[in-house]
RNA sequence: GCCGCCUUAGCUCAGUUGGUUAGAGCGCUAGAUUGUGGAUCUAGAGGUCCUCCGUUCAAUCCGGAGAGGCGGUACCA
């Protein structure tokens, strides 16, 4: 769209934002937390670019010889389609596959960065966004999906959020175990017809904690009408199926309530319900094993269960903040074992003030067939992500990310034209000092207007050498912070100005100590290390 | 992708039953104040009323199409 003129008018493309200083320092900060933790547990970071081959990252159209449309993609000269990553897992499958015989095995890694996805935005969803991923290849045992539960709960409570989150556990064996259950089971590409109805019913309970029973029930059975009046069909099952997804699906959220002891927050204990129905199992395992133990996938799902139970308790993670949950899913694509999700248990409103749907900030499982794909031997592989713009938004819009404008430089003011020199070694000694500082750069026709720049900088002090400073040897200091305060009991201007609050004089030669001294000064340099 | 709502100044929003010069608050620029950021006062700049097509003597307003935004839903690695 050009403007009069044939002027271009200047537009951030949709799904795409600008950070601004605040942004990032926030971001950095989260970064920071995230990537503290990881490396405790003994992950060290790999990067790779942008952009992959289009076949590395499996999403080639089926029936086309062109890219998936959620992909960005371009053709490469020799006409290879390239594209920019949409996560950071594909990559690392191509990675340590064509690395597999330098790298340690197994391969623990993290690493940070953007994935572009080209689809529709919502609200925190962009078509560039942040992500931080650790992994693990290489080690085929429910330890390490175990290790990965307790370092997704290690890392919510670093960044501020204990007993804000709870990390979901379930597993596809179990899934699988459930679909055997219904009539629904064996392998894929039996049917496609039975392809498609395995597909349709997964994707309906991966929304059961936004729709409840009734919207699962409705899905399952006929469709359901949203709120916008549209209309989504149905999976057509009959009430028997539906009634034992039901169960399935409610078993462990009706007793969220009465769990009360440490090992029941992992493997919830049921009980009676209040009004004498329901269950009889005592535990959440137990009853599923009574309701379909013979299939023999299922029982390796309950045996990966029990297995990262004990580790979770014995590291004292059983409470509560990992939970089995038999409605998380996760994509449909490549997870083969534990998959887990972080869910915020906190409600979010929006700038417009309503309450908005956050559902998950990450999530991950085990994927022991995604490096298989470059090469013949089996490797098994878990991982997680946290989406890193996606939470920080969340917590933005719940105020527990600081906003703040990062602390600006101290400015020097150009009092006199012909002493630029003079200001300039000012400026260099405060750099000597690790003090950000600079001198005015702009029109210093008055005063007033540098000292405008440096409130709208955020500046902790302005440096005021004018000739009668110079010629006593003096300077004034001009605390920004400590005058805002001030300025709230002084409503007229003259008294404003002749007050000059929070100005002081000091020594030429005391510049550095007295800057130095000053709160906001100090707790810039001890931030940036 | 599908459904619904929305689009007027940099921002938040009034307004015109279709009629000459479309307004406010905040913000911005300048001045009161050429050595003091805030506050106050004064003045000023800033609009193809989202775009195109149609109806009309006349469209920011009515009709159609499109774009963009928001919300829901579908898909989701």
């Amino acid at each position: 769209m050009a403007s009069k003129q044939g002027l271009i008018a200047p537009r951030l493309p949709r799904g795409f934002e600008d950070r601004t200083s605040a942004d990032i320092a926030a971001t950095n900060e989260m970064i920071a937390k995230i990537r503290e933790v990881y490396e405790r547990y003994g992950f060290d970071p790999v990067e790779t670019p942008f952009f992959e081959y289009t076949e590395t990252l499996g999403k080639f159209l089926p029936d086309a010889d062109r890219p998936n449309q959620g992909v960005f993609s371009l053709q490469d000269d020799d006409e290879a389609w390239m594209s920019l990553r949409y996560d950071l897992t594909a990559p690392l499958a191509r990675h340590f596959a064509e690395n597999f015989e330098t790298l340690p095995k197994p391969y623990r890694t993290y690493r940070q960065g953007y994935v572009f996805r080209n689809e529709k935005p919502g609200p925190g969803r962009f078509r560039q966004f942040m992500q931080f991923d650790a992994d693990t290849v290489g080690a085929a045992g429910p330890e390490a999906d175990a290790e990965m539960c307790m370092m997704m709960a290690d890392t919510m409570d670093a960044l501020g959020l204990a007993g804000k989150y709870v990390v979901r556990v379930n597993n596809r064996k179990v899934l699988d175990g459930l679909m055997s259950w219904i009539g629904l089971g064996g392998p894929n590409g039996t049917t496609p017809q039975l392809d498609a109805k395995r597909l349709a019913v997964m994707r309906v309970l991966d929304k059961y904690d936004r729709l409840g029973v009734p919207g699962v029930k409705a899905l399952l059975e006929q469709g359901r009408t949203d709120e916008s009046g549209d209309f989504s069909p149905g999976a057509g099952l009959d009430w028997d199926q539906v009634s034992r997804i039901l169960w399935f699906l409610t078993i462990r959220s009706e007793d969220y309530a009465v769990t009360e002891s440490s090992r029941a927050a992992f493997n919830p204990i049921l009980r009676l319900k209040p009004d004498g129905g329901g269950f009889f199992e005592s535990d959440l395992l137990s009853a599923f094993e009574n309701a379909y133990g013979s299939d023999a996938v299922f029982l390796e799902g309950v045996c990966e269960f029990r297995a990262m139970e004990s580790m979770i308790e014995a590291a004292g993670y059983g409470d509560g903040r990992i939970r089995i949950d038999p409605s998380v899913v996760r994509g449909l694509e490549y997870y083969t074992g534990p998959v887990f999700e972080i869910e915020l248990t906190f409600p979010v409103t929006n700038d417009k003030g309503q309450q908005v749907v956050f559902g998950s900030v990450g999530g991950g499982g085990r994927y022991d067939g995604l490096v298989s794909r470059f090469r013949k031997e089996p490797v098994p592989a878990t991982g997680f992500s946290i989406g890193v713009s996606r939470l920080a938004h969340a917590l933005k819009l719940t105020g527990l990310l600081g906003n703040e404008q990062p602390t600006g430089p101290v400015v020097v003011c150009v009092m006199d034209k012909d002493q630029k020199a003079g200001y300039q070694k000012m400026v260099a000694e405060l750099r000597a000092a690790g003090i950000r500082a600079e001198m005015y750069l702009g029109n210093p026709k008055n005063v007033g207007r540098q000292f405008a720049y440096a409130d709208q900088r955020n500046s902790p002090a302005v440096i005021i050498e004018g000739t009668q400073e110079r010629e006593q040897g003096i300077i004034q200091i001009k605390d920004l912070i400590a005058g805002k305060q001030a300025s709230r009991a002084i409503t007229d201007n003259e008294q404003w100005k002749s007050e000059r609050p929070g100005q002081f004089e000091c020594r030429r030669d005391e510049l550095v100590a007295r800057i130095s001294e000053l709160p906001a000064v100090a707790a810039q340099v001890k931030k940036r290390g």
